[in-house]
DNA sequence: TTTCTTTATCGTAATATTGCAATATTAAAC
DNA sequence: GTTTAATATTGCAATATTACGATAAAGAAA
């Protein structure tokens, strides 16, 4: 035991998750909103961005790349990091239909 | 090591990521959808509807309580949990925010 | 009061994550 | 070719998460 069961669940939820667990530790987040400041997609300082040693902002760039969040390409020897929209759309939708249902349902019991 | 270093980040950052490190597990995500879609706030059969245990399902229902996603009252024996709209407003303005600002900029890079 | 029902907690095993030093890789610059 | 710069990978220790059986707690029902 220990291991998520998500062949339990839908894909759907599983890939929510998936975004959501990539999303969920600050320095994932920091990175994003450094991304997201940043004109050029030139990102080679996002180490120095971050208080954390170099081999770990590149482990946390690789789990936000595994879950889709940003893209990377390689520019001579530094590489280009930006973010996938697509991945922040479905984020976004899912979010905003929970807070539509939400609204609809009043929910006034608690 | 292996901790998070949550103090290297601004609060609103660790929030984020709290909210969303909650919401990185399916169970977690099909709980969510289920107290969606359940109209009453009587929710008792949490357990029977997803494929594990219960004190795993309570344990589950513990983090999105300390995450602040969803509220629990007690009812007779049984508690009754739902959503906590204001977080879910929280992640919905969050994502709405990076989506807009990144139409705006058209990141045509990657 | 005894039993049933519902939920929480404890204890523990299996697995995953976090963080970094050391090292490897790869391409530009010289 | 050698050095430099940027990023990735490896290996490992510390910690956290996941899952569940056993058990506890607490109100409802009998």
């Amino acid at each position: 035991m220990g291991a998520t069961k998500t062949d339990h669940f839908t894909e759907k939820q599983n890939k929510i998750a998936t975004l959501a667990k990539a999303l969920g530790h600050p320095a994932r987040i920091a990175i994003m909103e450094y991304l997201l400041k940043v004109d050029t997609c030139i990102c080679g300082d996002i180490v120095n961005e971050l208080p954390l040693a170099q081999p770990t902002v590149s482990q946390h760039l690789k789990e936000l790349k595994n879950a889709g969040l940003i893209k990377g390409d390689i520019d001579g020897n530094a590489i280009c990091y930006c973010i996938d929209e697509k991945a922040l759309e479905k984020l976004q939708t899912y979010f905003g239909n929970i807070t539509t249902k939400l609204a609809l349902k009043k929910n006034n019991c608690c």
